[in-house]
DNA sequence: GAAAAGGATTGAGTTCGTTCATTTTTGAAG
DNA sequence: CTTCAAAAATGAACGAACTCAATCCTTTTC
């Protein structure tokens, strides 16, 4: 019987998780130290790097959880997109967009994007740049979606403009990120913009 | 008579930025100290924050200098681009990737692209979102030109689809220096593969 | 059930970026 | 030349992330 350990090891990086994500929230990343996280969830601070090998793979791991029901939610618009190439992209972006600010403050997407690229190899990095990949690969589906539906060129390649699209969304999110005082309007307008764009293009 | 001390502060600056230069490239970023910079200038730790405000903007300083250049060299190819979409493009690119491990290591690409994100508004970090900007800029003045030479199709805005393939080549950028493995001849393959698509997308 | 073995927790200690009160240097005024 | 004000340099002190040797719990073995 091995199950006392396993449960309070699960138990654990629950407590812990969901006091880092609380403070992180509540008073911003810098702002919070590991002594406090570790204080608030009941553990001393070296076990905090029992679970996580640091503070910024700690934040990924949050904002890793935070991007997975990104994904989920966009496999259900992926599967039954709406009429029309402008349409079912500016939907899906606005899906990822209108997700970001749920639970996760600009200074946190700061921070977990600028981790993931400055420390590659930790877990949580990894699995974030996975999540990345499948937010890519979402675009991919849907543009190959919207062919075969006949809403777009067929003889494009449907893996190299989704990554496109993605990128370019992408990329729109960190400006939207670093920019504090921005709004989320600004950014779905400068979205719509870029998407009708690629769209005009998309249908040839 | 006041130059003594404007001639001093430009000489300290110049031998941080040169010990800092030299001592990042020959120990990586994480490994060197304020404390040794400010030895090697002979300079007082302390002083160091006068002429920078962190460590990770005195990098960027340091980056923004190699940008530049980059910026520099590729004026000339814009003026006078290569004949062919796929040429002029692909050149660009190359130009720009070259560059890019001549002084400076993968490992300090990673820390500066980190800190410009988590650090938006220190100086060097505005700097250095200005001259991403100058770069994005430089391609789409390549496409417009290519436009001009009926090269490209013209009814496509050329603002729009040089800020696309400057995304799609930073992100590409961004992967490479992720991967501390992968050599430059790889980047060069996928983005070569990445342009011919996007330039046959341009002719139309 | 006792006890040995292995794993996990702990918190004091180390390191390094950053700050700030003090001292030193520079430039101007008398 | 002396004095004074302002600017800059200094390095000791601080704070927080991270490490690690010692300790404490589980689990397994006999």
């Amino acid at each position: 019987m091995t199950g006392l350990r396993e449960k309070q090891k699960a138990n654990r990086t629950g407590r812990i998780l969901d006091a880092a994500s609380r403070l992180f929230r509540a008073q911003g990343y810098d702002a919070v130290r590991i002594e406090d996280i570790a204080a608030t969830a009941e553990v001393s601070a070296g076990t905090c790097y029992n679970y996580f090998s640091t503070k910024g793979d700690l934040l990924l791991a949050i904002v890793s959880m935070e991007v997975e029901e990104v994904v989920e939610a966009g496999r259900a618009l992926v599967t039954n997109p709406p009429a029309g190439t402008g349409q079912a992209l500016a939907g899906l972006i606005r899906l990822y967009y209108d997700h970001s600010l749920n639970y996760l403050s600009k200074e946190m997407w700061r921070k977990a994007m600028a981790f993931s690229i400055e420390a590659p190899g930790t877990p949580f990095s990894q699995r974030y740049t996975e999540l990345d990949a499948m937010l890519s690969a979402q675009v991919c589906d849907l543009i190959a979606a919207l062919q075969q539906r006949g809403h777009a060129r067929q003889d494009l390649d449907a893996g190299v403009l989704g990554q496109i699209v993605f990128n370019t969304l992408n990329q729109m999110f960190i400006d939207f990120v670093k920019a504090d005082a921005m709004p989320l309007a600004d950014l779905h307008r400068t979205s719509d913009a870029q998407t009708t764009s690629l769209a005009a293009l998309m249908r040839g």
